[in-house]
DNA sequence: CACCTGATGTCAGTGACTGTCATCGCGTAG
DNA sequence: CTACGCGATGACAGTCACTGACATCAGGTG
């Protein structure tokens, strides 16, 4: 496999995310990281589209995660149920990265681009969801918004998971947020 | 008022929207744009904080319509009523805008920065939604989950009606939007 | 008329990102 | 064993977004 020193793209991401804590995102530049990482800043952009992105090495496989769990739920379930059920294989997918994912999203609060970037990883799981859910029958624009209703929960249920001290799980926020929009939409 | 030609702002987005429709947004330099309005790259930047935000200076005006009416829904509605009356509201503001929404649409649905950074004024008025609706007395994580919602079906109402010939209204589209959300969340 | 003030111009710089070509080290055909 | 292919990397020059510092200009004020 590797000729060179093997896993660039781990180094990168580890130099980034340790350098990003240290000084700040926009005080690191992208030769700072390539050099901690022994290599160039040209080989960093041949890895990452952009500074941001080596962020967002891992959203891939979080959307494959979203993707595939809501395409294995039955067609005859209602796109909500089927949408919890997700968010249950959503939560194993973060057993055992608390730790990292508090660094990583302290980091992306932090700055406003990371902010930007992250709106559009959600986006694109929103996309992913809302075209699993047309294969599966739903017509849109149901499928969309239940795509989006599935964003925002995870949202909104990932969000206090990383800021919560008291150890109860990504699946215990996640419910709870879901039960909570439908409440909203029956019109609590 | 002008010491020198009035309407900098104005003349700045004017030329942008042209020659981001004329050859794409990164193949317009913000200088090309700046020489168009009679100005300088320099005094473009002195207006907008970057390339992109010269095509979203109306955002601001259109928060101000969701937050007021929002505010200005009794204590005592539920919040997908309030957020149906202020999506009424919105299709106002957007009357005789059709022509105008569908050019700047189609110059940012063309580009993944712009599409980046519209999501971005979504969120911020998903986030201004939520806090008028923490003012109102609606808790956490409920407000949250009421604005992401209203935005969903803004985002979606929207986007119908820029691609609608056939002229059925804003107002009617997001109607639809709200009704469709309301029946999936009840299960159907 | 002298002065203040806000909008603009000028200029030099930093850093993100790209195109191009050279190089390196291993696998493979012959 | 050797020549060659090839993917990953390095070296280097270049464009352009964006910024800081300072000069300038036009109109209002006293």
């Amino acid at each position: 496999m590797g000729r060179w020193e093997p896993n660039a793209r781990g180094r990168l991401e580890q130099a980034a995310l340790d350098l990003y804590r240290e000084r700040g995102f926009e005080q690191t530049t992208a030769a700072q990281i390539a050099e901690r990482a022994g290599l160039t800043e040209r080989t960093f952009f041949r890895h990452y589209a952009d500074k941001r992105e080596v962020l967002f090495g891992g959203s891939q496989a979080l959307e494959q995660v979203f993707v595939d769990t809501l395409a294995g739920t039955p067609d005859t379930a209602a796109p909500i149920d089927a949408m919890a059920a997700t968010l249950e294989a959503v939560a194993a997918f973060f057993q055992g990265r608390h730790e990292f994912a508090r660094q990583r999203q302290s980091v992306i609060t932090a700055n406003a681009e990371l902010r930007e970037r992250e709106l559009v990883k959600l986006a694109s799981l929103s996309a992913a969801l809302a075209g699993t859910l047309r294969r599966r029958g739903v017509e849109d624009p149901a499928a969309s918004l239940a795509a989006e209703a599935g964003i925002a929960v995870f949202k909104v249920g990932f969000e206090r998971w990383v800021g919560d001290d008291g150890g109860r799980s990504l699946a215990d926020h996640l419910r709870e947020a879901l039960g909570e929009l439908r409440l909203l939409a029956a019109g609590g």
